[in-house]
DNA sequence: GAAACCTAATTAGGTGCCTAACCATATTCA
DNA sequence: TGAATATGGTTAGGCACCTAATTAGGTTTC
């Protein structure tokens, strides 16, 4: 996500005022729409910077627990295709991923014997190590982060995020459906 | 902000079960985290989306509309380090920025008289032209990703969200304190 | 008024993400 | 069986972000 976001944002009468200049927009889906784009830009942030303390990226994180079953406790190889796959990245971003988790030796790429067009990804236990070393100290991030709200109002979120989440996989599913409708005309 | 996250987000009765074994993980805030987490990035997607079919970014956007006064009634010109500030990003990203709607003719520099170190960047005819045809379709796309929320739940969703900010910014200043205090030992 | 300092902008080099093009290896089917 | 097609992985090239170093122009201070 792109850090740029206005330090401040806007307090809620300036959108009131803009309102009178643009019809599209309404003040309270503008209010609460950034609030949300800021938040979880610096949400983000502040993980990304727990994990640069170890040498590893939000994505590279995913990939190792990927490689890791049963909450952790054995390793299960992966192919590039899979984790990119369930990571919601491309087989190109992936392949620079386990580049970098090769190069520091968090995991392995081994050829398929039976398909040789795949590779097998693995994790090493120096990835294994890492990983320990690193879960705990994210857990209590994601505490931390949340601690100003009551159990309550954290279902309340979850809830009301669901509600966002539920038009955004609308929309996607909209434009997708255009796009193909588009493409065998 | 990264696009990698699964694509479906734990069910809370998973996250009960992993907190049997990791006592730092608190399932409420987990839940609640991983959600904000996701939909701040779908919905910055679905932004990016959009700035993308024309031909823009939400950093250069925002970078025209800084350039742009009274809500965007008015060119205003401005220094690299002003809308570096602003936007909070390095100057060195400002840079890239300007060179490329420098490129596209969208913005124009210029040498300040004054200061001969200064720069001053205006918006072009081109760039407000611009700017007017995609502002109406983004304010849409904001309503469209509030739409299933009723005014009182997205005043509750800026409330729930101003207390994760809180909680964000607390943490951020307390860590920049320990690295100053750190700095001067 | 020259040295030391500060400030504005850029350049250099790195990362993570993307799309598009490219191989190599299965698989399908006429 | 041999050609077309599909699939897995990588490479190439681009963008937005970063930090650190560089260049050039002001400012301060003795």
């Amino acid at each position: 996500m792109t850090y740029l976001m206005r330090k401040n944002l806007p307090r809620y009468e300036c959108l009131l005022e803009a309102a009178q200049l643009y019809p599209e927009l309404d003040p309270t889906a503008c209010e609460a729409f950034l609030h949300l784009l800021r938040t979880g830009n610096d949400v983000t942030h502040e993980v990304e910077a727990y994990f640069a303390k170890h040498n590893l990226t939000q994505g590279r994180f995913f990939v190792l627990m990927l490689l890791m079953d049963r909450l952790n406790q054995v390793p299960v190889a992966r192919t590039p295709a899979e984790l990119a796959d369930i990571s919601g990245v491309t087989r190109a971003t992936m392949t620079g991923l386990i580049d970098t988790l090769e190069k520091d030796e968090l995991v392995t790429r081994e050829p398929d014997p039976k398909d040789h067009r795949m590779v097998s990804v693995k994790i090493t236990s120096k990835g294994e190590f890492v990983l320990k070393e690193i879960v705990p100290g994210h857990l209590k991030t994601m505490s931390s982060l949340m601690r100003h709200l009551s159990d309550a109002e954290r279902k309340t979120l979850v809830t009301l995020l669901g509600k966002v989440l539920r038009a955004v996989d609308q929309d996607k599913n909209q434009n997708s459906a255009t796009a193909a409708s588009h493409a065998h005309v």
